[in-house]
DNA sequence: TCGATTTGACCGTC
DNA sequence: GACGGTCAAATCGA
């Protein structure tokens, strides 16, 4: 059964590609019409329609990673490191329930933990709701270093975690380390997911339009949970900047597979050009490269 | 009252 | 023994 689904988000998924592809060369080809005619103004547009398509594209190309098993090449290419770790804390929660109280700190150190990290300049909402569990002073570090689990590892036994450092304070700069997978099934919320609500200047609104499927049934706008605040340190998310392994962590989980062909993104930001913040990102001859597979 | 955060203690790894 | 990751009691806040 989830196999023929995951065999079905596949063939989705490779459809989308290719329209995407054509779309993309489409576009390639409107620029060098609108280049002669509008100058600038005309090629900038075409390139972020062309940045469009290949954001999309590399969306897709991720979320694939997690449907299937031969991604770590492929992780390790787009600078997540997964080193391949068993599940530790369900190890701990059965140790702990068996030996009786006082069995704190009864873990294994996270020498082989399959985790990746993103620098960011500032902390930025992944869609997780997280819960801090801990905070460590660490030597040779300027600030100390902030756990995280899933507030879900209770209820649902996710057994995600993350920890977040901050590693320079002019510019602020964060690394979060993300260790596992959600497990867990998020509460839907909105289909507009808005990142950073402090600021007028600099919220960032992320709007996903499917013109075959309403935004409720979509099981993109499923996938992401309610969205809590992480902590009470500054969340100024004024210059979020994503690159893929960002990307495709933040806006997909491993089950956000299914993107119709006709699938439209936008993405509003007053001040920000969130997309031409993924695209910089992403190595457009990879993306040429991954077309080429998908036909 | 309940859920989230803080913080000291505990324990495994190096 | 130092260090890092986690636990859980105490505390906070909505």
């Amino acid at each position: 059964m989830q196999s023929a689904w995951s065999e079905n988000m596949s063939l989705e998924r490779k459809k989308a590609i290719e329209e995407l592809g054509r779309g993309r060369e489409l576009a390639n080809q409107l620029r060098d019409l609108l280049s002669k005619s509008l100058g600038d103004e005309g090629e900038d547009l075409v390139m972020k329609i062309f940045n469009s398509f290949g954001n999309t594209l590399s969306m897709l190309r991720n979320s694939g990673d997690y449907d299937d098993e031969v991604s770590q090449n492929q992780r390790n290419s787009i600078n997540m490191s997964w080193d391949g770790r068993k599940s530790e804390d369900s190890e701990d929660s059965i140790k702990s329930t068996s030996t009786q109280k006082d069995r704190r700190g009864c873990y294994k150190r996270r020498k082989c933990a399959e985790s990746w990290t993103k620098d960011t300049p500032a902390l930025i909402d992944d869609g997780h709701a997280w819960r801090k569990y801990g905070q460590k002073v660490i030597v040779n570090a300027n600030h100390p270093r902030n756990y995280y689990r899933c507030t879900h590892k209770v209820d649902q036994g996710c057994q995600a975690t993350k920890q977040v450092q901050k590693i320079e304070d002019h510019p602020p700069k964060y690394r979060p380390t993300y260790y596992g997978h959600h497990t867990c099934k998020n509460l839907p919320v909105a289909s507009h997911l808005i990142l950073d609500s402090t600021s007028n200047d600099s919220s960032i609104l992320l709007s996903f339009a499917n013109n075959l499927t309403s935004k409720h049934d979509n099981p993109f706008f499923l996938s992401f949970p309610s969205v809590k605040q992480e902590s009470k340190e500054d969340h100024t998310t004024s210059d979020i900047t994503y690159n893929r392994s960002l990307s495709s962590e933040y806006l997909m989980s491993p089950e956000l597979t299914l993107f119709e062909s006709s699938v439209q993104m936008e993405v509003l930001s007053s001040d920000h050009d969130v997309i031409s913040g993924v695209v910089n990102s992403v190595d457009l001859d990879d993306l040429l490269e991954f077309c080429e597979v998908g036909r």
